[in-house]
DNA sequence: TCATCATGCAACTATCGCAGTTACAAAGAA
DNA sequence: TTCTTTGTAACTGCGATAGTTGCATGATGA
């Protein structure tokens, strides 16, 4: 694994496991299907669980499940519950002072604010049900 | 400086060059009043004078300049003269053989083409003199 | 009850990208 | 020829993040 994989390991777990909605894994079983590790596995889950697409239990039989219909879950909730963006920011000026950079900075972050909501519009257009199927 | 500060420094030179296009300026010049280095500047302005939007010379008076109106540069071209990506791409799953894995990155690498399609067109839509007026 | 299994989490390592820096070669003007 | 400026390679430092180890916590069931 490399780069930007937390949305790629979140959507893979998710898709899988919208072929057997009622079934309980392991982040161990997961982390082995998706080529990773058990602890990664469960901090990119984790956030997934805090949004209420996962629910999690501990002990014998315990493990990751999906806490909604798969028809109910989108590629933008996804996205959205791992509270990081796909699209770069640009740092706001620390010379305050300039109105160019400002205007500059200005006109930068208003596109890039409105390629984010694209994004997101896009990804909600798809549930993790619909990827198998595709 | 930090993260994403290729498109910052170049658009911060080029709308502070637009205001008097025909002044040449050295890296030197140019890394003190974006408060870095010159041969940071000089591996920046690099890229763009190879896109056209610049022209360099070396000794005595030599310097950086405009090589277009500044009209006629847009957000766009300086965007796309640097060569990189403000958005993410995902990389292509190693493991070809699953059909779901497949549809999946087909479907978010879409988006994010699409997605960077429209921040283009966005920023295409102002020059850099546009910025000093806006 | 208590051994076992799973998650939760903290701490550490390894790696990658990138800004910053140093050093020097190459080219052009005075 | 000498000074100035760009062009580039090589290195350092830093931040982000995947991977790893270790252990505490809690639930299950024998
Ligand atoms: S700080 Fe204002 S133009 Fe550079
Ligand atoms: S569903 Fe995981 S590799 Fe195919």
């Amino acid at each position: 694994m490399k780069r930007n994989s937390r949305l790629s390991l979140a959507l893979h777990t998710l898709s899988h496991m919208a072929g057997e909605p009622a079934q309980v894994r392991t982040s161990s079983d997961i982390a082995e299907h998706a080529g990773t590790n058990p602890v990664v596995v469960r901090r990119v889950l984790g956030r997934l669980r805090d949004a209420g697409l996962l629910s999690s239990e501990k002990g014998h039989a315990g493990g990751w499940r999906l806490a909604r219909a798969p028809q109910d879950i989108t590629l933008a909730d996804v996205y959205l519950a791992l509270n990081e963006s796909l699209v770069a920011s640009t740092e706001e000026p620390e010379t305050a002072e300039c109105s160019l950079e400002h205007a500059l900075h200005r006109r930068v972050a208003d596109v890039l604010e409105d390629v984010e909501k694209t994004l997101i519009h896009r990804l909600s257009e798809t549930s993790i049900s619909e990827i198998r199927g595709a």
